[in-house]
This record gives structure tokens, C-alpha cells and sequence, in this order.
DNA sequence: CTTAGATGTTGACAGTGTCAACATGAAAAA
DNA sequence: TTTTTCATGTTGACACTGTCAACATCTAAG
């Protein structure tokens, strides 16, 4: 509706790669991830079904794309709620909401980017450098935490963080996929606390719960 | 190829249901979950294409199926983790352990009972039955070590389940897609260890790592 | 102005989920 | 026993998908 400005009809499309990755994008958003098809992207572009392979290669490629998108929208998601947060724990904390959060705001996305249609994520380098980025965010995070004295400095940031992310990922994946029937923020909540205390039992107060 | 005993040309199967269920599962460990068709289940049971219709309303239907055994089997999977443990502890690091072991040793299983390909997985009970009594064997378990003072008491060992949940569920996810490359087992341990401990500081130690 | 290469189109192929119409045979009714 | 009914299988079709080869058109380099 909105992307021929002018002229409705010239046989070359301009940006179509663009126009394309936008269709996918909204299509995803609005109808899910099982209605993103590669005709459907093309119909929604103005454009014919096999135009876009002259742009990528194959469907995965696509879905490569979007999910690129995806992780750049989840690294701005994860810089505001760290903004919001205030001291090193707090936005540690809001790495971890936020994560939860981008997940259950935008479910079919995050399912993209995480799930099985892409055979191998490796053929993507894009997609591989923007999930270590995302998860620098997170380990970062943590550095700071610890050299504040708020987490625990017997173990590299970086395997922390790999405990911390396998937390959020797997409670928005539960919930993306309709496992969990609990609201998204208490159990959000919940976990990032129970992962800064622990399950074993402490013997010693923070004063900070 | 051993399906059919004898007569090899009978018009009714004799327990069709149960021939599709086998040939899907099947498929799904050794072509992956990409290549689980309607079809090629039909086919695989020496039957025609609209056959499983009459057993399955949908595809939906017979991966919910397909599911339901992949809980079986996570459940047989995690008690003899269970039972291999010693102690309260050790039992519910068995659980976890289990749960990652069974996720990275049958990837396409696993991405069947929480993938998205089932629009609404209240549809089918059982699985949802299923998959609560898995949870509840993990919530057995923290509530065995809660009895036995090694587990924190303050919250309801439900609650700390849905944490201890997430995180090998998270971890589970991550390397069943691919987007970590470390050694399963390792970063099992790894988690396990860091989701008892907690990422705060300890100003105590229990004695055992 | 010509011409090659990039971009888009048409038409096709194999494969899918699903349905309606029909065939078959095993069990209930006679 | 014979008949009939109904669950179970089959055939053939439809609309849809990803993908490709062959062709058309435009744009930019020579």
C-alpha cells in the first residue's frame, strides 16, 4: 500500500532487498512465523514470486535476515531496560528482564531467531557476530557487578553469564511456546532473583533481595 | 520393510495408529524434525497419503503424539539420572543433568515437544499432563533436598523448580539450535553448579562445590 | 549509442496438508 | 448362515510451497 510512492509500476523495484526484509519483518509480527513464506514476502513487496532470489539465496536467508533484525532490536531492548536500572546489580537485572521481556512482546521474532528453520546459524556469520554482541551485553554486565563486589569472582564473567543467559533464555522460550500459563514479568522476576541467590541456602544477608 | 509380518498386501493395517507414531518417530531421530511428513509417515507404514486421517485429525495431531512419547522418554531419562545421583543433591543434579543429556542426545525429539509447530499445545491434554509431571519430578526432587536443609526453604520448592527449570531448559535450547559451541556435558556441569551457587557472592562456604 | 549484466517475470516441477468420493472388509444384525 | 453397516484405506484432486530455467527489461559502462 505504502511502498510505490509514485510510479506504480516500473519494472525494477528500487531497494528490494529492503522491501522484502520489511514484508518479512511484518509478516512475522502480525500473522507468525508459520505465514512467513518466501511468495507471500514477494506479494507483499509488489513483486513476483521468484524476484526474491535474485537477492537471497534461499529461504534460510531470509529468516537469516530477519533474525538479525531480531538481535539488533533485542540489543536496543537490553540497553534501555539496563538504562532504566540503576547501580551495576540493577541493570544487570535489566538485562535479564529485558530479555524476557523482548521475547514475550515479539514471540514470533524471537522464534526466528532461535528456532530450527535455519539448518545452520554458522552460514550466517551476521547472525553469529550479533548473538556473541548480545551476549557481551550480558557479560559486561556482570564484570561490572563483580568489580563492584555484587557477584561472586571465583568464576570468569563469562561463564556466569553463560549460566545467567541459559536462565532467561529458557524461561522466554517456555513462555513463547506456551508451556508456562504464569504472567511474564513475576516469573521474569522470580527467576533473576532466584539465579542472584541461588538455590543452595545462604547463611548470609545482602540486605538486598 | 518388518511391519507387515506376513501378508504383505492386507487392506486394513491392524493397528495403523501405532505403525504412524513408530515411523514418525523414527524419522524425527534419524531425518530430523525438518523431514517429518504427513506423507512420509503414510509411506513408511506402507500406506496410502490420506490414511492418517482417519487416526489423526491434523499434523498437529500426530506431532502432539510424537511429543507425548518424547515426555516418556524424558521422564525414563531423568529418573535413571535420578537414581545414578547420591543424595539429595547428587538426585537433583541428576535431574538437570538428565534433562540437557536428553535434549542434546535426541535434539530433534526435543525440539518436537517444544517447538513451535503445534499452535496451541492445550489441545492436546496429555501433553499437557505430561509435561507437568515432569516438572513435578524436579519439584520432588528440591523439595527432598529442602526437607534436608540443603536446598533454600524460603521459597516454594515449585518456584525454585521454575528457575532450576529455565536454566537447563535455556541450556538445553542453546545447544540442541546450535548457538553455543562448548561440550554439552561441561556446560551441564557448569550450570548446574552455578544455579545452586548463585551468582551473588557467598560469604559461606558449604563445603561441597 | 550500443551492449552486457543486474534485476524482474513466466511457467514449470516436485512436494506438501487436506478433503471429498469411493472401495473394502470385519463385525453386528438378520 | 447371510446381510448390512461402518470403521478403515484408496484415489484423485486442490491450493499452496520452495526452487529453477528461460525469457524480458532496464541500467550503467564502454
Amino acid at each position: 500500500m505504502r511502498k510505490p510512492p509514485r510510479r506504480p509500476k516500473r519494472y525494477h523495484h528500487g531497494d528490494l532487498p529492503r522491501a522484502l526484509l520489511d514484508a518479512a519483518l511484518h509478516i512475522v509480527e502480525t500473522q507468525g512465523t508459520g505465514a512467513l513464506t518466501l511468495r507471500a514476502a514477494a506479494r507483499s513487496a509488489g513483486v513476483s514470486q521468484a524476484a526474491p532470489y535474485r537477492h537471497f539465496t534461499n529461504k534460510e536467508a531470509i529468516l537469516a535476515a530477519v533474525a538479525e533484525e531480531g538481535f539488533r532490536s533485542l540489543m536496543t531492548a537490553i540497553r534501555q531496560a539496563t538504562a532504566a536500572g540503576d547501580g551495576p546489580l540493577g541493570r544487570l537485572r535489566g538485562v535479564g528482564i529485558g530479555y524476557v521481556t523482548f521475547a514475550t512482546s515479539h514471540p514470533s521474532h524471537f522464534r526466528v531467531m532461535f528456532g530450527r528453520e535455519m539448518a545452520d546459524r554458522s552460514a550466517s556469520p551476521g547472525l553469529r557476530r550479533l548473538a556473541t554482541e548480545t551476549f557481551n551485553l550480558l557479560v559486561d554486565s556482570i564484570s561490572d557487578c563483580q568489580r563492584a563486589g555484587l557477584v561472586r569472582t571465583e568464576e570468569p564473567a563469562a561463564d556466569l553469564a553463560l549460566t545467567a543467559w541459559s536462565s532467561v533464555h529458557g524461561l522466554s522460550a517456555l513462555l513463547v511456546e506456551g508451556v508456562l500459563d504464569r504472567p511474564a514479568h513475576e516469573v521474569a522476576e522470580m527467576v533473576t532473583r532466584d539465579l542472584f541467590l541461588g538455590l543452595g541456602p545462604r547463611h548470609v544477608n545482602l540486605g538486598r533481595g
